[in-house]
DNA sequence: CTTCCGAAGCATTTTACATCA
DNA sequence: AATGATGTAAAATGCTTCGGA
């Protein structure tokens, strides 16, 4: 029932009335053959479709000249041959959406079983009998004991402006604090320059 | 620069039909 | 075989955007 060429239009037929072309059709048509009310509805014939696909494959959109031509060729009417490139291109957006959907459901469930291993790590870290923190040092590559180390004066300077909490007076009264300084090596940040 | 208008596309909804339990 | 539920695709409707007058 599927496969079958419902609305074949035949050789000639005008496309003023497609729906009246339907009714002329009901000869054709195993479901009205008898009786019942006339198809109110196209279906696209097999050819029809795979043309209409084809032609979608080639161009998501179809000029004004495109769309006549591709009706005249499908003898179909200019709007229902836009109406099926509309619906087209909601169905590819749909399917577009599904698969980002899935992507993003996988990714979820991979972060999801990352946080669960790293959370353990760290339970695990938390249990173990550790001594005092170290750093290594950059000069030496020794670990140091952390509590002997001392903070440069920029670094302790800063963090006593972050201890009182700096006005926007006095950040705007001097704007060049930080970014004119040369960058020193630090122990407790060697990477960094400040 | 602003306003108006028509064309085109899109989102949403409705409708007709097919399929399945 | 009949029927209701459900899915799908064609078509309708209303809104937004954009370009030209």
């Amino acid at each position: 029932m599927k496969d079958l060429d419902i609305n074949q239009v035949p050789a000639g037929a005008g496309e003023e009335d497609w729906t009246a072309v339907s009714m002329e059709l009901e000869d054709e048509d195993p479901i009205n053959m008898n009786s019942g009310p006339p198809r109110k509805k196209l279906r696209l014939t097999k050819e029809q479709s795979r043309l209409l696909e084809e032609s979608f494959r080639q161009n998501h959109t179809l000029n004004p000249k495109q769309k006549e031509a591709l009706a005249m060729q499908l003898k179909l009417k200019a709007r229902q041959v836009e109406v099926w490139f509309q619906n087209r291109r909601a169905r590819s957006k749909l399917k577009q959406t599904e698969m980002e959907c899935e992507y993003l459901k996988r990714w979820y469930g991979s972060l999801t079983e990352q946080n669960r291993r790293l959370q353990r790590e760290v339970e695990e870290l938390r249990a173990m009998k550790v001594g005092p923190p170290t750093v290594i040092s950059p000069h030496t590559c020794e670990p140091l004991l952390a509590s002997t180390l001392t903070m440069c004066p920029r670094c302790e300077r800063i963090t006593a402006n972050q201890d009182k909490g700096p006005t926007r007076a006095a950040t705007a009264a001097n704007p060049t604090t930080l970014s004119s300084k040369v960058p020193t090596i630090h122990p407790r940040h060697p990477s960094a320059a400040c």
